[in-house]
DNA sequence: ACATAAAGTTTGGTATACCAAACACTCACA
DNA sequence: TGTGAGTGTTTGGTATACCAAACTTTATGT
């Protein structure tokens, strides 16, 4: 039993995360305020809630309330874990402003596999953890980025304060 | 005079991406290798050209060879190299196999602006160039992905290799 | 309690982008 | 120099996703 799981369209992903974001704020969702959020009238969230209905992805009775069914929910919290990563990445590791990541973000997130981001999650979690890179090295990126060139003293100097944070055996040097 | 150049829609994007490659292999680019590589029928096709003709991104008489425009070109080229970095980072940072790479590639590179291309470009160079960072670096995320935690031990011995590799400053701890 | 404002729905229309299949053109070669 | 296979186009139809505006239902204030 229970409709078949198609693939979602990118608007009906939106609808779907613009939902859980209304439940967790105000309980349950309006039509209103979906349709704010989503710059789009409320004639045109009717429609798209019928359909969100009868997969089975919310409950949706006329004139009433609108919540996400526990499949919903589990497909709404995914793509709002997909953006809420990928904002993390292009605002905390390339160092975008908030506005452009967010809005990246959006459209991204409709794009990248379930395995990619991830992945990316993985990748970020290497930079902080890994000796070699952490906090400190994605600040210089901004250095990187807004110089023509790399300082190669600088690089000494910014390599040997890594090593005095984190020792390191020995050197040496052919 | 000349067409406003309003936004592309993605598949307009992919038609202009796979026009330039086509005219790359073959010189010109017919209606049915087109239709070939984006999957769709030749029917399809025809209507697609005839608007990206009346945008002026591309030469299109009935029944005649197809090519690009210079601002067809420069588009084209714009969305290719978005998706080379793409490919590339998912490839070549993140790890990721050729075809999943590609795959995510062709979906994500409607989905980015050109600034955050282009910071991208900037960040896979800053790993390339940072002494800290480096070829070495990266192939060092397979071990972290695939394992359960990092190795402290193995950290500092990575992190020494790396002194070695490019030498620093004494060190000195508290 | 009831008028009216606010919220939600429905209907008819647009634009995109595709398919299926009938149709038209072109070119190679017989 | 036809003729047929291959290539390109057109037509009619589908599905999505939206808007505009008429309409219905619910909620609010006095």
């Amino acid at each position: 039993m229970g409709a078949k799981e198609t693939a979602l369209s990118e608007s009906q992903e939106d609808y779907l995360e613009t939902i859980l974001a209304l439940e967790k704020e105000n309980k349950v969702a309006r039509v209103k305020d979906i349709a704010e959020r989503l710059g789009v009238l409320r004639g045109s969230v009717s429609g798209a809630l019928k359909n969100l209905g009868e997969k089975g992805l919310i409950h949706y009775e006329p004139y009433s309330f609108i919540t996400l069914t526990p499949t919903g929910k589990r497909l709404a919290g995914e793509i709002a874990r997909r953006h809420a990563v990928i904002r993390d990445f292009l605002e905390g590791v390339l160092l975008l402003n908030p506005e452009q990541a967010e809005t990246n973000a959006c459209r991204m997130e409709h794009a990248m596999d379930k395995a990619v981001v991830d992945r990316l999650v993985q990748f970020i979690d290497y930079i902080h953890d890994c000796p070699r890179t952490g906090p400190d090295w994605i600040e210089a990126f901004v250095n990187y980025y807004s110089k023509e060139k790399p300082d190669p003293e600088q690089c000494r100097e910014c390599l040997a304060e890594c090593v005095a944070r984190h020792g390191a055996a020995e050197s040496s040097q052919p």
